[in-house]
DNA sequence: GTCGCGTGTGACAGCGATGTCATCAACGGC
DNA sequence: GCCGTTGATGACATCGCTGTCACACGCGAC
């Protein structure tokens, strides 16, 4: 490994001055600071982080903590909004997968105080509370995807109430009147919070909320799983004599089973029935025939925010240090909604 | 910051002993050690990364470089592998993402160097020929998903051919003698690959490989990007008057599209058509009615594997440095094959 | 009593970087 | 010609940890 010192020799200074150079300060003669800059490219220095960080006593890495985000394709894109947001730092990324385990995750707090963190993102696969458990941790902490029910963290979520009054509103606005719901498993939070949105968008066009249309596309099974028994429910609204001419989606697999149900009854999206999706799943959303309209999940929005919270919490960064976030899911309109005459 | 000073001047040792208790040291009494131990317990004590790494020249941490797969649904689950590999080695991930950005790429690489990351996984979101084009890196590297055309790096990737083989052989087990095939874009070497496979399995249960009947549902756009045009493909296939009974998809997407087109010309998988897709994305093999029979891309083993051969190429984990593994696709059975009487 | 040996422990140096403070040359003002 | 100031550079200590080597002690052999 060449060392500052190797360097420093190279270069006939000391090495104080090639310290200086790397790090831009300007107490250094132009044509010293040139002639030593040739060097360190000439002979590949890289200062070594772990001396650096020493004395400096932090990094530049940051930890993210995920129960399962960075490894399943429903939320992976926090770890790219993070990642992202980091780099306009030029930080690094330390990724703990914990699975859930209450266990790995302690075993990984300790990861991050031995590697003296800059600070954590704590993300999560699902819209959740949690509780972090008091990890004696000095640096900042940001929640994503995630809260603190005890409002101990700053967290950024997603605006999962929008979402919902963002779903209704537009089938609202295409002429729609009888607006099926196949929604999330009930337990979820996002289910509760779209749910709000969904009667705010209705109470606004003048419908009324009927609860026989709205039915769980999941339902959570005792042992914690989940079945998807979206296209019985759909069935089971397309078969009414007061059918919907729309079914808004808790999620984007939820439309899929949608789509079978409506093709097994000899329906035609969107000519007889509209259907809007949650999350945007490229994989899903674009493979459709016709292409899903759908309100996205905005997770790269939210890793990038979190990462900025986490510098003003720090206080690397100006700006107020707000509780909670909350991030807009956009709508993108595709072919699967009709505007009715 | 609680040091191993504190602890020693604490526990009324020096500073050395604490060092050997906290690594296991055997020429420590047994009474010192427990004493010594709880000690380090009650105080929180977390030894520095930062320290231990500078005093011995290398660091516990990993670095994994991508393109993309850490942050596309296709392939987290190398991560994930990864990420399981190194649990049980007690290690940690440096993940850097480059979206395919060779100045992204240069930068990283200086990042793991001052980092003095034990190795470096690189992994690739396709499979496909790498070049790292010397990166004065002195550690190991692996590739995952990837391999290096002049061969200078130990390689993981899945077995695309065994795969089209056990896409084919499933079905020609079952009855099936007219198989169509709907395919990813000819250009990638995947599509290869598996094209032998097919031909191998054809031969060995005495059918004729029909060009015909095999179709691209991807197209390549000029641009780079991909078009999905499998649901004409089928209808291609499913108007012929000699309609296979059964369709090969490259990969799980393309069977959506599949299942849309069959339900459209009023057919029933799998009672008129069966249908395989590649890749077993979750999100789409168990969302689709019927849920879809898929051969799985080993995406997790190959991290796994990826992390064990870079660890036999550091010489830490005793084992021959094999050039190429391959991975096998396994089957996984579900509802949309049916067997002919 | 001396020696050798094994066991447990500590003193000390040094890994590579940087903060602090000292040094030194050049220069303008008196 | 002296002094204070400014600008550029270097000497040195230090961050937390561990490898090396030395030392102190107890014990058995001669």
């Amino acid at each position: 490994m060449v060392t500052i010192k190797d360097v420093a020799r190279e270069a006939g200074v000391s090495p104080k001055t090639v310290s200086r150079v790397v790090n831009d300060d300007p107490a250094v003669n132009g044509k010293t600071r040139e002639a030593v800059a040739e060097i360190i490219r000439r002979m590949h220095y890289v200062p070594d982080h772990a001396a650096r960080m020493m004395r400096m006593s932090h990094s530049s890495v940051v930890g993210l903590m995920t129960d399962a985000v960075a490894t399943t394709p429903y939320s992976v894109d926090i770890v790219r909004g993070t990642q992202a947001g980091l780099r306009e730092q030029s930080r690094t990324m330390l990724i703990a997968n914990t699975d859930g385990d209450p266990g790995q995750e302690q075993e990984y707090w300790r990861v991050f105080r031995a590697h003296k963190v800059a600070g954590v993102v704590y993300a999560t696969m699902y819209h959740r509370p949690v509780d972090l458990g008091a990890p004696d941790f000095e640096r900042g902490i940001v929640l994503a995807n995630c809260y603190s029910a005890r409002r101990s963290h700053s967290s950024v979520v997603p605006d999962d109430e929008g979402g919902g009054y963002t779903q209704a509103r537009h089938l609202i606005e295409l002429g729609h009147r009888r607006i099926g719901i196949v929604s999330l498993s009930p337990v979820l939070r996002a289910t509760v919070l779209r749910g709000a949105g969904y009667r705010t968008a209705f109470a606004e066009g003048g419908l009324l909320y009927d609860p026989a249309l709205e039915i769980p596309g999941f339902i959570t099974r005792p042992d914690g799983g989940e079945d998807l028994v979206a296209y019985d429910a759909a069935l089971g609204l397309l078969r009414r004599a007061d059918r919907p001419t729309a079914i808004i989606c808790g999620n984007d697999q939820i439309a899929v089973q949608i789509y079978a149900a409506a093709a097994a009854l000899g329906l035609s999206v969107p000519d007889d029935l509209s259907v809007i999706g949650f999350d945007d799943m490229a994989v899903i959303t674009r493979t459709l025939k016709p292409m899903l309209t759908s309100v996205a999940l905005p997770y790269f929005e939210i890793g990038r925010i979190a990462v900025d919270i986490l510098g003003r919490v720090n206080g690397e960064i100006d700006g107020p240090v707000v509780p909670q976030v909350l991030v807009p899911c956009p709508l993108v309109v595709r072919q699967s909604c009709r505007q009715l005459v």
